[in-house]
DNA sequence: TACGAGAAATCGGTATACCGACTGTTGACG
DNA sequence: CGTCAACAGTCGGTATACCGATTTCTCGTA
């Protein structure tokens, strides 16, 4: 590989993620370009291929900035994973092959310590790690590509530290308990497992929420996302 | 609006989706750049847009294709409208307003006449205008957005005649009743009438399919998919 | 004739100059 | 003093020249 391009997104897109560039911070290209010693073409490219995940926004001939975090899209993206994950969960109860169960297991006796940010760090991947494995085991590639983008926009919030915390022991017993029936080839009990799973992900953090949003009125957007979905216009579905 | 690759990737996408460009053939920028009077940086852009939607395949340093068909992803788009279809109905139960509901109402009883082409195609908009309604109605965008891209990319198999066929009247009887199901704020039923719809639209085009894949030798390719799929290596899944 | 090395052509990747859209500022006029 | 219009600065959109990766063709050699 010799592109400028492909590098450059991975490290911009993993930086997003892990929250060193600043959700909501606004950006120009050349800014970007001599942040990561790059052109503005392959910074551009890089841009757009994180606009279509959700990690940018581009304003039209103005600018650019990073994706801010909302409550609106932190609902949104749980609320997909809960009719993503269990529907994942099943058809890898069917497709996995061995390789993939023994993976699985690996991936989800992953333990943390709450006190060390690292370790934190190191188990928001290696969850990211199995949710797309799982995902991957369904053999069902553009299912996967979802599940997986769903999961990359959930990780800034974690990264932020909305979610998980202290939560270690609880959250492994979780995994265990579905990659188990994933194993049995069980996928009804599958199903359910995953559900139990994300409803839990989504209680724990509907708590944590409260205090992030106060301390992340920086970072936090006033969900103009609720103001649009809300406005009466007529629904005009465009065609093709 | 005085950009030209906005414009540019809409004209292309919808003769891709109209299957005015060939499945499967290769062309490169500047061929692309002559068939729409542009230069090459807004084809660049379209066509990378159009990857990331399955619309478009890069081979890096070669040139590009119309993303060939294939049995294998029509079989995985139709599993996922079975698992996003029944989640998005039911929360359009819930969420949907006036507005949409009449106007899911309007869509639902299009019919078309068999005979016909163009009736057919005007009927496919209608089809996709219904399903992306109702997942817009979910009020969650980010689920909408895929699930109308999963539309997206079925159409390209419906207007090769793929499915559908005289199928008219029993189609407009399944929208009909998920329709009845949302504008009663009956979620639960209209889960239920989404599967069975999605279901039976499944089985239809099941049969059909066996045609085709003769008939479409030069359009559908030999599952490359599957390939790569069952191959048997080790499943790291890499980090962010 | 078969094969392989090297040259040439093709085409995407990158850098960059130029253009036009949008913003913010400033100054003149009411 | 307030308002609005003209202007200048900023920055993305586009066109294009150049570069290098990949393939293909060709020609010489075994």
């Amino acid at each position: 590989m010799a592109t400028i391009s492909e590098p450059l997104y991975r490290r911009v897109r993993k930086d997003i993620v892990e929250c060193a560039l600043t959700p909501g911070k606004s950006f120009s290209e050349a800014e970007l370009g001599r942040l990561y010693n790059a052109s503005r073409t392959p910074v551009r490219e890089a841009c757009r291929r994180l606009e279509h995940e959700g990690l940018v926004r581009i304003i039209p001939f103005r600018g650019y900035s990073i994706a801010p975090l909302s409550v609106a899209e932190f609902h949104d993206l749980q609320e997909m994973q809960l009719i993503f994950e269990p529907a994942t969960a099943a058809l890898a109860a069917g497709r996995a092959n061995q390789q993939e169960l023994d993976e699985m297991r690996e991936l989800a006796t992953y333990e943390y310590n709450v006190e060390d940010t690292n370790s934190y760090h190191e188990f928001l991947q290696t969850n990211y790690q199995l949710h797309t494995l799982i995902a991957q085991a369904s053999k069902n590639k553009r299912l996967s590509d979802v599940v997986s983008n769903v999961h990359v926009r959930l990780m800034r919030f974690f990264y932020l530290g909305l979610s998980f915390e202290s939560h270690g022991p609880t959250l492994v017993a979780e995994h265990i308990s579905m990659v188990d029936a994933i194993c049995n080839r069980d996928a009804e009990e599958a199903r359910i497992r995953a559900t139990d799973h994300i409803s839990k992900a989504i209680e724990r953090s509907a708590t944590l929420l409260m205090g992030a949003i106060r301390f992340g009125e920086a970072v936090f957007e006033a969900s103009p996302d609720l103001a649009a979905a809300t406005s009466s216009r007529r629904y005009i579905v465009p065609r093709i």
